[in-house]
RNA sequence: UGGGUUAUGGUGUAAUGGUAGCACAACAGAUUUUGAUUCUGUUUGUCUAGGUUCGAAUCCUGGUAACCCAACCA
């Protein structure tokens, strides 16, 4: 009985380090920047990092990469750490890159010291065009052999702000002619006369991405910096970096970030939906990012099942939303409470049920007898959904039909005895006989039916706003179709109906999750309150006759 | 005509020279007071051409394809 999982890429290089004696801890982090909401793809590098450190011994960091205060904010940081612990994780130490300001200030100054780093006054054009291409060797700044003690001078001055935004560079000399782009020169430090969200206005000199990262691994002992594939050519620069600084060797791995079909995962492309109100905000139930998800009913272990499911690696990939859904369905299938709810109503009267009475019957609320039961009032007139007729059956049809019978979920069996149409031709009103020995759990009348419908008694039945989402994107990967990826918005991903639900989801909680039988899980909405109750439709069930019915 | 990374069913991921496995999806059947769940079964794969080997997804050689790199973004 021994089923082992096997490792992915990074867990066979941990276990060969503790296995070597390399280290016998290890220490990962998850350095967001703070500039948008975290959606998916860092869901699957939040699960890769804390998970790694609930294997193996150790701990994770969170730390805000925070050195560029143009587009920073609080509101952010805010929302990240939310994300976080509601995906059920817990950082060890909550850090920022701008609490190592100084110290990488520091390092900036040793480099300059050991003739490593120079101040450039190039243009941010002149820079680009002495930089050459990817095919053609760059050429040096006519800055680059500045003596140290100018370089310092200079420095010091840039950071007293007596420069003015983008006029002064320091950049690490390495070697313009490199073939990793990454290597002519990079830039280190610029000017930015800005308000940060932490520091305030100490700073005028902000660290680019290349000269904060690494180090700040390096200042906390990161053993394993995870990142993803475009950083790869990045790796040489953070190891030099290190080298030259003498400091503690963090590694750097890469894993290909994850890609989900009929939607997008690129912040710049979010933002955009968002800006230009193609969606309500960063927490749109339709979008893929964490606050989204949650308020749409995604359940965070159903998250942390999925990002375990797909795994990681280095290729690229688009992994299939049915696979979320899948997780998504496993998980809320086994706690969902059960209830009825008619999203498209059409009238049924029981002509030989006594007016004016109520039976007050028993369902159950989920598969698990722990969850118990709860009553549902029946009566002469009921709510059921328009689908769940049809006036000319067609084959296997299992639902109601004149002349066929069914039986009302927890209630009595039916036959249906006629309809009323009308002038445009559309059903109004369907007539049936119920048989009073068939009540649900005490059953004597013999008869059997293939089909089982929901209802909601029309004299006891409350109303709600519903919002059925379906997928935001036409096509499974926009940002690889022709032209730009919002002319693939599904104009139908959110339609809001109303709709008529049995009277104890009045008490319907926003922690909990509801599948109203046979259309889907539900749960409620922020946005809901007693006057005026909303759901959101998480995922449908899953549905193997909708097919069937084309044929 | 530079450098780097990656190629296993429709999708994602295993197999570390020895039976190509798992999950999703799709399809078929059984059960079902949710056409859900559950259970059973089926279809579909090693980018390509050579080579080494008793034996290759795995090793070697040559192709091919995809992705990344020329932000004072991360």
């Amino acid at each position: 009985m021994s089923e082992e999982k096997s490792l992915n890429f990074i867990e066979e290089i941990i276990e060969e380090g503790i296995a070597s004696g390399k280290y016998k801890t290890i220490v990962t982090r998850f350095p967001p920047e703070p500039n948008g909401y975290l959606h998916m793809g860092h869901a699957t590098s939040i699960c890769l990092n804390f998970g790694l450190t609930k294997k193996y011994p150790g701990y994770t960091n969170l730390r805000f990469d925070d050195t560029n205060p143009i587009t920073e904010d609080t509101e952010y940081v805010e929302s990240i750490k939310e994300d976080i612990k509601w995906l059920g994780f817990e950082w060890k130490n909550e850090l920022y890159a701008s609490d190592y300001f100084d110290e990488l200030y520091n390092y900036a100054v040793q480099l300059i010291n050991k003739g490593l780093a120079y101040v450039d006054d190039l243009t941010s054009e002149e820079i680009a065009t002495y930089k050459g291409t990817p095919t053609q060797p760059g050429k040096d700044s006519p800055y680059r052999n500045r003596t140290v003690a100018e370089n310092l001078s200079l420095f010091e001055k840039m950071k007293a702000g007596e420069f003015e935004d983008g006029s002064k560079t320091l950049r690490a000399k390495i070697d313009m002619a490199h073939t990793n782009m990454l290597m002519r020169d990079p830039l280190i430090y610029r000017i930015k006369h800005a308000h940060h969200h932490r520091t305030g206005n100490k700073w005028c000199i902000y660290p680019m991405y290349d000269f904060a990262h690494g180090q700040s691994d390096s200042i906390e002992h990161i053993t394993h910096s995870i990142c993803t594939l475009e950083f790869i050519p990045h790796r040489e620069l953070y190891d030099w970096f290190i080298e030259k600084l003498e400091i503690y060797p963090s590694h750097q791995y890469e894993f290909a970030r994850r890609n989900l079909s009929y939607t997008v995962m690129s912040k710049r492309k979010l933002l955009q939906l968002v800006n230009e109100k193609h969606v309500n905000g960063w927490d749109d139930p339709r979008m893929p990012t964490i606050s989204g998800m949650r308020r749409r009913g995604f359940t965070a272990s159903s998250i942390r099942k999925f990002c375990d499911t797909i795994g990681i690696a280095k290729r690229d990939n688009v992994t299939d939303f049915s696979l979320l859904e899948f997780c998504l369905r496993e998980d809320l299938n086994n706690t969902a409470l059960r209830a009825m709810a008619v999203l498209d109503p059409i009238k049924l009267v029981i002509t030989n049920y006594p007016e004016n009475a109520t039976e007050e019957l028993l369902s159950e609320n989920g598969p698990d007898e722990m969850q118990g039961k709860r009553t549902v009032p029946f009566s002469k007139e009921l709510w059921i959904e328009r689908e769940d007729f049809l006036e000319v059956p067609i084959k296997k049809w299992f639902r109601l039909a004149p002349g066929a019978s069914v039986r009302l979920k927890s209630a009595y069996i039916v036959t249906c005895t006629g309809f009323d149409k009308d002038a445009h031709g559309n059903i109004t009103t369907i007539y049936c006989t119920y048989h009073p020995d068939s009540k649900s759990g005490g059953d004597h009348s013999g008869l059997t039916v293939k089909g089982t419908i929901h209802w909601v008694s029309v004299a006891h039945a409350a109303t709600a706003e519903v919002r059925l989402y379906d997928r935001l994107f036409k096509v499974e990967n926009p940002s690889n179709e022709e032209g730009d990826f919002k002319d693939y918005i599904n104009p139908g991903s959110l339609q809001i109906i109303k709709a008529y639900i049995e009277p104890s989801l009045l008490s319907a909680s926003i922690d909990k999750r509801y599948q109203f039988l046979r259309k889907g899980y539900f749960c409620v909405d922020k946005e809901s309150t007693a006057d005026k109750l909303v759901f959101n439709r998480t995922v449908t069930l899953k549905d193997t006759w909708g097919g069937n019915a084309k044929k």
